[in-house]
DNA sequence: ATTCATATATACGCAACCGTATAGAATGAG
DNA sequence: CTCATTCTATACGGTTGCGTATATATGAAT
């Protein structure tokens, strides 16, 4: 066994740290104490120390993971500015394309459908994201119920994309969800064929 | 103890189906054959009698679901018959609003994101309600990138929607999803207050 | 009714976890 | 150096769940 001597201060934020890993790998049954130990070099001896048991644990990610999904997104967002329509996909860039956050995210919303308080967590999130979203697209829509067809549209995508295992033929998914993000942000796609064809979203048709 | 008397064979099916019920309440970990049997009103002695183990439970679980997903449902949309259009609701109708498929397709979603095994399954089952999406939307829509990508914004929200917790102010979820087929479907939408305002959807602006 | 096959009940061993209790290091203060 | 504090290792009891072994009961065939 080896001693990480140096550090007599392990814990707290380092079992929420790992806590998440595991939810993010497994979901929330995947967390679990005598695991975490492992991971982290140790035993369990020292978690009740700063968890009272499990739940609180869970509790414990929970916070970590809405304040920094939340606040600490928005606020890079917000501060970094640009165009609005950058901005969605910064927004969707920082949320959903992160290494770390994203799976956290995806196992949240699976355990949200089972469990009223995690449900509870995913819509302060999801209703400060939407927030953003009509913002951003209301920029270039005017009707308001478009406006929020069109962002829960984006969103679902967002989160949609990582649940769907369909192909696509000869696209890649990238170039899929790169017409469908023109098309959703009424803007011209780019051809990608390199061709001049590009035309205005949205209208093939009558 | 109640002895179910007339039927000496109560097996497979029972199983599957109370495991598939599991599954969808609470995930492949709720698939406890102790617990099955307990609902199923016996012990798990006769279990072993028609499953070599737990997984081989789980594999004929996933194989009823992706036959019922698929050859059932995709069956009766070609019997029944119809619009193209309607034929696309039909289809989501069968698929994501039945009470009993839905939560499994969920969760065979998550399941799919940790289970190579599982995402091949849901691979095949997804490539054809996409093949299904693809033929739909191109009865009304020419260019073939934008059918993908509308085919495939139409089965993110149809799954994502259940990911979502955000509220919509005023609508109803049900309003937003209505204008967003609207969107998706190129077709005008109805004014949700009775007023006659009435257009093509996706042209307010350029 | 007797017999055979099969489904099920019951009992075991085993492993993974949770939470608690207790003893032993490591760190900082005196 | 010694003491006290704090974290951690270890050990324990309890629970849950899997898979196996064995015996009993049930239905069908003779």
């Amino acid at each position: 066994m080896r001693h990480i001597v140096g550090a007599t201060r392990t814990p707290r934020d380092r079992w929420i740290e790992e806590g998440l890993r595991a939810l993010a790998a497994g979901g929330p049954d995947a967390v679990r104490v005598e695991a975490l130990a492992k991971r982290l070099g140790v035993t369990k001896g020292g978690f009740y120390g700063s968890f009272a048991d499990r739940d609180a644990l869970l509790e414990a990610m929970l916070d970590a993971w809405e304040r920094e999904s939340t606040d600490e997104v928005i606020d890079r967002i917000e501060r970094e500015g640009g165009d609005p329509k950058t901005k969605i996909e910064r927004a969707g860039v920082l949320t959903f394309s992160d290494d770390r956050l994203l799976p956290i995210d995806l196992a949240v919303r699976d355990w949200a459908r089972r469990d009223e308080g995690v449900a509870e967590r995913l819509r302060r999130v999801d209703n400060k994201r939407m927030a953003l979203l009509r913002e951003m697209i209301g920029t270039f829509c005017s009707d308001p119920d478009e406006v929020e067809a069109r962002s829960m549209l984006a969103f679902c995508v967002a989160i949609g994309e990582h649940f769907l295992a369909a192909d696509h033929g000869d696209r890649t998914r990238a170039q899929v969800l790169a017409r469908a993000a023109d098309l959703l942000l009424n803007r011209p796609h780019e051809d990608h064929n390199s061709q001049v064809s590009s035309r205005v979203a949205g209208h093939d048709d009558a």
